[in-house]
DNA sequence: GCGTTTCGGTACGCCGACGTATCGATGAGT
DNA sequence: ACTCATCGATACGTCGGCGTACCGAAACGC
């Protein structure tokens, strides 16, 4: 009964009035996520991410229950694949593309990363986030790229290089901030798929 | 006077004389590690370090003055090449065996430079004994390798793939675990240089 | 406009870990 | 064999963050 519910964002439950907005929330999002982003998961505290928002701490609890859950939250509701549209038509372009993608996300994303490192040991709902959030979205794309290359016949299906570029990508975004000190770029990014990937699979320029 | 001390381990240090051995320390050392890799850094408690070595907490405060020193000087003990005396004469070969000896030490290595990657961000003597136990030795004595071969000619040394090599085969160690759930052991980095590495130097297989 | 719900602010209890202090026991040096 | 520093054990103080409870105030539904 009573199902004349007309367009709320939820359907259902009548009595339900947060005074939350989505964008209020997406700044709680942000905020907790920078936090993490500068400190690591374990300094982030409830209280500082309510002081940068200005909001009660009583409020952030009243959204989610505990600490876990309100980051795993924000990393769900930061969801989005950067690969997203890329599809030239040229395998070489669109790893170009994506290396490029990549590395303007590099920064921030590989900080995020390190940062929760630790704690995904301990939190398999972190875990399952963290990867939804910034791992699977993206190699899916990836090998979506690879996989319509393939098809295209710009290389063998069996090239045995093709397995380990999502690795290879993945690895040297994250690997460059420890070995060389600096983030890695999308100059950076672009110029290593062009000398070490796009080589191994016989898409050498001119 | 009665500078006549014939061979402790401290030359001088007239009343010195802890009871723990080198021994023990290294024990301390081990469990330390140990915890980090399983739980994480924030996790480990000194009071677990001393229960899983049946010691006394204050011992450890004796020797070191708080935890991330203690730590740190853990990692500073375990320190050591995982490549040293890789010297077959032959680049490729070299390779494959320092991506052996990589993927041998690969779970554990990944796994505690996993836990510490976040406490390293607010304790840089942490970071620094990071730095100095798992990364340089192991990029010094790759880069190392790498400038034998390209001395022998075996690689131009304008070769825009060299300068990422390092990058490609720390990075990939630490992906893979993340990307597909299980360690990058010795058969999965062999392979992937083969496929992926020596391609790109023109190191190509019969 | 009025009631009710949620908001921001704050004070509180709780717990766990750090680091210190104390105490008998033990083992090394003379 | 004697002495004394160090050991293992444990109790304690301290601190900080989690999560809860309570308060006036503001805003939404009717």
């Amino acid at each position: 009964m009573t199902s004349q519910a007309a367009d709320g964002p939820e359907t259902v439950a009548a009595t339900r009035r947060s005074k939350i907005t989505p964008e209020r929330e997406q700044e709680f999002f942000d905020a907790v996520l920078e936090q993490v982003r500068a400190c690591g998961y374990d300094s982030v505290t409830m209280e500082g991410v309510a002081a940068s928002t200005r909001c009660s701490k009583a409020t952030l609890y009243r959204q989610w229950k505990t600490k876990p859950q309100f980051v795993a939250a924000a990393l769900r509701a930061s969801r989005q694949s950067r690969f997203d549209g890329i599809d030239s038509g040229s395998l070489a372009d669109d790893l170009r593309e994506a290396a490029r993608a990549a590395g303007a996300w590099s920064a921030k994303d590989t900080r995020l990363f390190q940062a929760l490192g630790h704690a995904v040991m301990e939190d398999p709902e972190l875990k399952k986030a963290l990867r939804e959030a910034l791992i699977d979205p993206e190699i899916d794309a990836l090998r979506q790229i690879l996989r319509r290359g393939v098809e295209r016949g710009e290389v063998a299906a069996d090239n045995p290089a093709l397995e380990y570029i999502p690795a290879q990508i993945f690895g040297v975004l994250r690997a460059r901030p420890v070995l060389e000190g600096e983030d890695a770029d999308p100059e950076y990014i672009v110029r290593f798929v062009e000398a070490a990937v796009l080589p191994t699979l016989g898409l050498t320029e001119t």
